[in-house]
DNA sequence: TATTGTTATACTCTATAACTATA
DNA sequence: TATAGTTATAGAGTATAACAATA
């Protein structure tokens, strides 16, 4: 029962947090999604393909079209044809990418800052903990 | 820094359980929208105006308006006049919404209780905890 | 026939701006 | 003039289904 309040909780928390980084997101141009593409690619340390993105992102391959769309117009990555396997596309970060990149983590970093504020340091590792466990029981 | 790896981790629990919650609702027609709507009602024990509601969902009374749509033809709620004030409009829960709310509920309950599967009573209460005093933070 | 990506479409959640009715 | 609510519109995030190109 008191499960529904943490599920609340967790919708109102998240909310708080996704609106704090898209204000600050907005300077940069980029939706978090977007900024979430960037960083599975970053992290990746190599092009992926749709799917692996999709994968990445948890989302559907149908969802990362039209992330990649805007990022491609922004010049932020670039679509390439993947020459293994001609169905498939590479997608390559740019230059470009990867500064506006640092600057959506800076963006993150200081909209989790402002929401975390009154927790202290061991009691984020905590938190980090907790979500950590959750997350990690699934794929 | 790690920052990020904890907004990240939010997002990404917060989704998971949004799906879960999605599906059981699904067979009750409600959205989890609907649903947080008529348990404000529940909570305040009496009928709100568009304005409270907005307040305690906090979101803008705009927003309110098509998930009031919804339930008031599905029967769940109704709207009144407010006698005291004709501008306002008073939404009353009817029976039918009290019935499906203890479904929803239900619903929500088991959505957290598998999401929340891997952690012990304890360390719910933890979470609950930790999201409580950042929720708390704010108004 | 199976896989990759896209086009088409839709729904949830939320917001801002402009309008109407009432105070 | 200020408040309550709605109409109109939009954008982020996500999904399913159908289809084209390639394997």
């Amino acid at each position: 029962m008191d499960d529904v309040e943490l599920s609340e909780l967790l919708h109102l928390v998240t909310r708080r947090l996704r609106h704090g980084y898209l204000h600050r997101l907005e300077p940069l141009g980029l939706t978090p999604g977007q900024a979430r593409a960037l960083r599975a690619l970053i992290d990746a340390g190599r092009p992926l393909r749709m799917v692996q993105l999709a994968d990445q992102l948890r989302i559907v391959p149908r969802s990362v079209t039209p992330v990649i769309d805007a990022l491609e117009e922004a010049g932020l990555v670039r679509r390439e044809v993947d020459p293994a396997n001609r169905r498939s596309t590479l997608v390559v970060i740019t230059d470009a990418g990867r500064e506006v990149y640092e600057r959506a983590r800076e963006a993150r970093r200081q909209a989790g800052q402002d929401l975390f504020a009154v927790l202290t340091g061991e009691q984020r590792d905590q938190l980090r903990e907790l979500l950590g466990a959750v997350e990690a029981q699934f794929g």
